[in-house]
DNA sequence: CTTTAGCACTCAGCATCTTTGAGTGCTAAT
DNA sequence: ATTAGCACTCAAAGATGCTGAGTGCTAAAG
């Protein structure tokens, strides 16, 4: 006993069905249907075996079948087709990309909003972040006494703020001065390499600045991580629709799941590299999750990776659908930001 | 028939119980407190009254009653004390003070999450903002041919960008010394009178660049406003606490509610300047929050009021525990920002 | 060997009915 | 003015029964 052509073909009818009304399936259902020429027993026989290896699930006794995460697995790697989108959700996305440039937060923001808002899911969108990201400004900008806001600019177009101590015989034109120097000597200089060559090359002018120079460093590290883990986020109302209705601790456990970003930034880190990464119900590992899945696809400057976008819904969404919008959506966002960032 | 102190007293038991229980008071619970020498029967009529003149309501006919929203506003303004604090939240509050120094953004995603976690709801905080926010450094960075970002330090401490077009023979050094000489000549200038000024006085130097100059000027007033739409917040989950149970639809609406940052910035911002503001129910204006209310605290740079953090939670909300501890945040967010942005 | 008709069985979901108990308003006595 | 007492109301929670979609199995037909 195993997957035949005609085992196949009834399970993605089954999925395709389930995805499509949310109730459990049965066999007459799917005898009706004019492609299959079988009576209900036939198909029934074979839901049956279809549920011993694995693919279908039954509530209850006297329910249809409903489809496991092994069976979206399959779907996924091998039954799935793109769909075409509405004229309406077409035009949704292409005014988005006639859209004048704003700030990164904002693109970020409004892009989020448009994956949501076409899928009715909730969508995450990360900032661009890249290990290679390089220096193109810093600037010290002196607060109170003792202060100073560091402005750290790279080539991702990300802007970076922090406070840090200063020692309090530093004047602004000192300030400015490091400021200058530190932009210019490690213009372009990968972000990953500046926190080390600042404190073993600028150590010897910084003489009794130690601290401070101590500081800048260690921020401009944390800055790294700390900013990717800025993500955009829209529509998580839509979370409450599909957890098993009445199930409200349910969706405030979700929420609560949501709030924290670096759940959602580990998430969508490890989907990897990849054009298209799916995590469906178990994959995801949490408990939490388990009856949702996370589509996910990866935004380019140029040709190199810098961010991620993706969605998280019931695991019966339509991931025919959300990939062709992901797709969409991740080479407009990265057209944009490689118009605005990529140097010829 | 008036508001005679036995009333009152009355009134102000049942707002205590209701807000303790949640369940609807009935004359039988009250007559037990042994504060009252009065039967069942009496306060009963005395209730019967208090419904009369609005201030209370049965759910329904064998059912206790329920404070209105009158009720509600005679309490906060009349009976209301601020009730003290378990051990463990001002531990978590002082925790919060320690906390070294980061980034702005960093600092008021904080302060929301200590406000929701010792409410337990939803929690808003504003940017810092001023009308009178004034100038401390511009800087223009080069992008791709023909982009630039914008970066603006404001006494707020806020570190605004936006990407603007630049004339394509516009060079790095060009943008540079534009970036200085705005900083130095207009260093603690307002933001409001910024941009006029901008456009008269720099007008002569860069006669030919006027779509850049005022493209610039543009951003600088739009990033006004568009700063102190960020908000942050923290705990929405909660709002899934009170929604009368299995309501899940009401729960989606508050929550897409919440999402749209407009919406808060336009509640936070109506509260106007007081040191708190209490809105109740109805008051609140939109009918998606007609059984919540929304309590607000200024919090100040020194002496002068520059943003707005409050708590939604459900009308029966205990008002004496929130407000002390917007009390102390407030003072708390109000100390850190003044000794890392004030000038002596 | 495969398919199918037929039948007994299961069980969630829904509607209906009943019971329970908390709470009320009114009246008459204190 | 207060209160005891009583009849009345009604939501919430159980109990009961019905319905219908769906199943598994068996035996006959292809």
């Amino acid at each position: 006993m195993d997957l035949n052509h005609r085992k196949l073909r009834i399970l993605r009818a089954i999925v395709d069905e389930y995805i499509l009304s949310g109730a459990p399936v049965g066999s007459k259902v799917l005898s009706q249907n004019p492609s299959f020429r079988l009576s209900s027993a036939t198909i029934r026989n074979e839901m049956a075996d279809l549920e011993d290896l694995g693919y279908l699930e039954q509530p209850h006794t006297s329910a249809g079948r409903v489809p496991s995460d092994k069976a979206y697995r399959l779907y996924v790697n091998n039954m799935m087709q793109r769909s075409n989108l509405s004229a309406d959700e077409m035009e949704t996305m292409s005014a988005y990309c006639r859209n004048r440039v704003k700030g990164l937060d904002a693109v970020m923001r409004e892009t989020a909003n448009v994956l949501s808002s076409i899928t009715h899911y909730t969508a995450l969108v990360t900032m661009p972040e890249n290990a290679a990201n390089r220096l193109r400004h810093l600037q010290l900008v002196p607060l109170a006494d003792g202060y100073a806001l560091v402005v750290v600019v790279t080539d991702a177009g990300v802007a970076r703020d922090a406070v840090i101590h200063v020692p309090t015989d530093m004047g602004p034109d000192e300030l400015d001065k490091i400021s200058r120097t530190i932009s210019q000597r490690y213009y372009n200089c990968r972000m990953s390499e500046l926190t080390g060559r600042l404190l073993r090359e600028m150590g010897s002018e910084l003489l009794d600045k130690g601290a401070f120079l101590q500081e800048l460093a260690d921020t401009m590290e944390a800055g790294q991580g700390a900013n990717a883990q800025r993500i955009a986020l829209s529509g998580a109302n839509n979370l409450l629709d599909y957890p098993a209705y009445g199930d409200i601790d349910r969706a405030r456990q979700l929420l609560a799941e949501i709030e924290k970003k670096d759940t959602l930034y580990r998430l969508l880190k490890n989907a990897g590299v990849v054009e298209f990464s799916f995590r469906i119900g178990s994959e995801l590992g949490t408990d939490i999750f388990k009856d949702c899945s996370l589509v996910t696809a990866t935004y380019r400057i140029g040709t190199t990776p810098v961010g991620t976008m993706g969605v998280i819904g019931p695991t019966r969404m339509p991931y025919g659908k959300v990939v062709t919008v992901l797709d969409y959506m991740s080479k407009s966002l990265g057209g944009i930001l490689t118009n605005v960032l990529e140097e010829e």
